[in-house]
RNA sequence: GCCCCAGUAGCUCAGUUGGAUAGAGCAGCGGUUUCCUAAACCGCAGGUCGCGGGUUCGAGUCCCGCCUGGGGCCCCA
């Protein structure tokens, strides 16, 4: 096998070997004809196991009846030698070693710079249509610290999911529909008429919060007294005004933390469309609509739920999850998308068997969305814990956040955390800490590297021609081997669906580039090995880079 | 009561989908700068992987039970 366009990465590229190695020993009689497991090759905790293993032999030995060593040896003799791999070893108690040529190693640096941009990109989606959709916070308030969480894991999922070839929409749901958006109209308008000595009270459940209060004014200063006699419970004008304002506030808080969305998607248009209309009468059509107790239900309890649910209301106005049919109506039928990914809060996971339940009852295979379901988080400050609430006032803004320990640091924090792990956030830390965020760490590599080229410009006249071949330290290699790990991260969090093994791989990369900067001196009075290396560095500074940005991060040339 | 998630070093968390001797950051202790950025590097210390059973060549990872914490079980969103 030649290094080309056909391997996705090194990785795939051994795992063929195997496959390819245990088909001929079965030509030749040494091995059974059996189907072979599942077995990705993985990589051995301990360097003298060489960079790649198979475990293949430990799960074929009981059906081979065979001892697994012995199988092991067997495959190894097998394995068609490359120019990549230095060599093949069986292990006990029943491992296939394998071990990179160093040579080659070295050559991938070249690879890597030719790649430039584009090296991670990983052919897994081919084109296919995805959107993802993230925060979706209502538009009634600031964003909250606790959204920080979706927004990391949302837009990092998108970038990645980019680099792997999926073609890829981020959206967020405005729900400019509901009767949250009602109350909080009414709240507005009634801070509006205080603003001008009215003495009205605030509605029940009101947004209590002082931004409303702000709002009010701003609507005064725009507006003077236009919507003072406007009726009950406010004019509809409040109501659009109000969202438009708090939805731009919103866009400017997400921007501060990095995030760009390819669509702003507005719930109410789902009524003015037709799609709502259309959504209905399709679940309605198939089967699973059903009236009872003066409302429509929607009879999920026939596909396995335990209970059905509310569509419409027995006042007539269509709920929340009638609201979400529809949406993801619109986006299956009407966009076509061929993969939907919502990332919600754990506060809705009582949402997700419903709403499965109902893209399948629509005709869709329900695989085709995927939920993921972030946990909570609790905020605190030094011990004291802070209960967030919109409509109580009380909230720790995204924004408070963002000014206090900066983008950068917010989003790593926020995307290191698996998805499934409740998250603690201490406001005092997360203050005390930020100069101690191990993203600084990631950009100090990268910053360091631009220091190097800048001062190797004025020694050295230029690297293009440098020769990778005469790569060979321990560090120069080690380093390598990490970047060619990227394209395989980006792999498997395009298939796991988990984007928080990335912060990780980036200190890994940082450590493997400072570990190498300690050891091997870049510019020196040895003019070839001076290229060589600074091809090298360039080439971590690229791969640094680029995790950065996927994560919605800087990647700065001096700190 | 039922359902979902978590419990790993003092703290915050990873753990390659069941593999070889369980890791990182921070905090603690000690060391490294005539030299491209010391926001770095090296070393030391720190663990009954919540508890108890089970599955098998092999379990932090899978199954069952229990304990603790978070979330859910509205004609709320």
């Amino acid at each position: 096998m030649t290094r080309g366009e056909l391997s996705r990465t090194i990785k795939h590229d051994i795992e063929v070997l195997v496959a390819e190695a245990v088909a001929k020993a079965q030509e030749a009689g040494e091995l059974p004809a059996l189907a072979l497991p599942e077995s990705p090759v993985e990589r051995p905790p301990r360097p003298e196991h060489g960079d790649y293993a198979s475990t293949l032999p430990l799960r074929l030995a009981r059906a081979a009846g065979a001892a697994p060593l012995e199988i092991a040896g067997i495959i190894a003799r097998h394995v068609q030698p490359t120019e990549a791999i230095a060599s093949v070893e069986a292990a006990p108690p029943g491992f296939v070693n394998f071990r990179l040529s160093e040579a080659w190693l070295a050559a991938q640096v070249d690879a890597i710079v030719a790649a430039g941009e584009s090296f991670g990109d990983v052919p897994l989606g081919l084109g296919q249509k995805v959107q993802v959709e993230f925060v979706s916070a209502n538009p009634t308030g600031p964003l909250t610290v606790a959204t920080g969480r979706g927004l990391a894991i949302g837009d990092t999922l998108a970038s990645v999911l980019a680099a792997a070839g999926y073609q890829v929409e981020r959206e967020y749901l405005v729900n400019d529909a509901g009767t949250q958006t009602e109350t909080f109209a009414s709240t507005l308008y009634a801070r509006y008429q205080q603003l001008f000595g009215r003495e009205v009270e605030v509605p029940a459940g009101a947004y209590t919060g002082d931004y409303v209060v702000d709002l009010a004014g701003e609507i005064r200063d725009d507006y003077g007294d236009k919507f003072l006699d406007g009726g009950q419970p406010y004019p509809p004008e409040v109501h659009d005004i109000g969202i438009q304002k708090m939805v731009r506030l919103i866009q400017d808080d997400l921007a501060a933390m990095g995030v760009r969305y390819d669509v702003w998607f507005s719930e109410h248009s789902l009524y003015q469309s037709g799609t709502y209309e259309k959504a209905m009468a399709l679940l309605k059509e198939r089967g699973f609509v059903s009236e009872k107790e003066g409302a429509v239900w929607f009879a999920s309890s026939t596909l396995g739920e335990d209970k059905d649910n509310v569509l419409v209301r027995s006042s007539g106005r269509p709920t929340y999850f009638a609201s979400d049919v529809a949406y993801h109506y619109d986006k299956f039928f009407v966009r076509a998308f061929d993969r939907v990914i919502d990332v919600w809060g754990a506060d809705h996971q009582g949402h997700v068997p419903r709403m499965k339940a109902a893209v399948s009852a629509l005709g869709v295979d329900p695989e085709r969305l995927v939920i993921i379901i972030h946990q909570l988080i609790t905020i605190r400050r030094g011990s004291q814990e802070v209960r967030v609430s919109k409509r109580a006032g009380d909230i720790v803004t995204l924004r408070e956040v963002v000014d206090e320990v900066g983008p950068d640091a917010a989003r790593f924090f926020f995307v290191t955390r698996a998805a499934d792990s409740h998250m603690d956030f201490d406001i005092d830390l997360a203050q005390r800490q930020s100069a101690e965020n191990p993203v600084y760490y990631v950009q100090y590599a990268h910053a360091r590297i631009a220091g190097i080229l800048a001062h190797a410009q004025e020694r050295v006249a230029d690297f293009v021609d440098g020769d990778v071949s005469l790569l060979s330290h321990e560090a120069e290699l080690a380093l390598i081997r990490r970047m060619l790990q990227f394209p395989e991260l980006i792999e498997s969090i395009a298939l796991s669906l988990e984007p928080h093994p990335l912060p990780y791989y980036a200190m890994d990369l940082a450590t493997s580039f400072h570990d190498f900067y300690e050891k091997c001196r870049v510019v020196s009075d040895d003019v070839a090995l001076s290229k060589a290396r600074l091809k090298l560095a360039a080439a971590a500074k690229l791969v640094l880079a680029r995790a950065l940005r996927l994560m919605g991060m800087t990647a700065p040339d001096r700190m």
